[in-house]
DNA sequence: CAGTACGCTACATTATCTGTAGCAAACCGC
DNA sequence: GCGGTTTGCTACAGATAATGTAGCGTACTG
């Protein structure tokens, strides 16, 4: 594996992040987020681990260039892991981040009924 | 104003997105956070209502044309309004969305500190 | 060993973002 | 009025990221 020079600007180092050189953890994370399937795949682990496959079909279908990207991404930043049984799922930090974003599912649950 | 035909498929209608044809909002939401600068710039008015250059220079000098862009689907989807006084700010919806999102920068906050 | 599922990669096509320039309208101060 | 400034916003070429399809090598399973 040439391992090929990354021709996408992503996470360099401890905190520094494409877009913000600030590297505050929100920054980090908004960033991270900002990018195509990343919150959805999160989102698909709450419940059970999967095998890349049937995360894919989870996120309709994605194509599995990003998908894998996205979990690397995932993976270096801790939130995902790849376990033996199972497959795909969230590590403890990313359980944490998860339940973080439960107050944007109730959100989304009211705002769904408001806009008709 | 011809409107050129859309070139990027977006939000359809009334909840049904690209890449999720169910149209729950939870994906609506999801995929509209999986865009460049979306979050941020939900973030960056948590304050304060901005110009639209003001906005830029705090997202770190993002190109307009996306700036805009999200910008005109954060509008569309009532997150955010362009007010006399002030410049873009978030509405009353947009304020409950942001509410939702703090846990998150709680989140951050943590993370950050356990990742050295 | 054939059949299947796994994680993952290749690659051409398409979509999206960046960066710079600049427009028209509204606001100055004079 | 008439320059200067700022506003929201657009154009457009070049760069970057995502899609969709195909397929590799490695396990398993029978």
């Amino acid at each position: 594996m040439p391992k090929p020079p990354l021709p996408v600007q992503k996470i360099i180092g401890k905190g520094r992040v494409r877009g913000s050189r600030t590297g505050r953890p929100i920054m980090v994370l908004l960033d991270l987020f900002g990018r195509r399937w990343a919150l959805r795949i999160l989102w698909e682990l709450r419940e059970t681990s999967m095998t890349s496959r049937a995360l894919r079909g989870a996120c309709d279908e994605a194509s599995p260039t990003v998908l894998n990207e996205r979990l690397k991404e995932l993976r270096e930043a801790g939130f995902v892991e790849l376990a033996e049984p199972g497959g795909y799922g969230l590590t403890p930090t990313g359980r944490e981040l998860l339940e973080a974003l439960l107050p944007l599912n109730r959100f989304a649950a009211r705002w769904g009924k408001e806009r008709s």
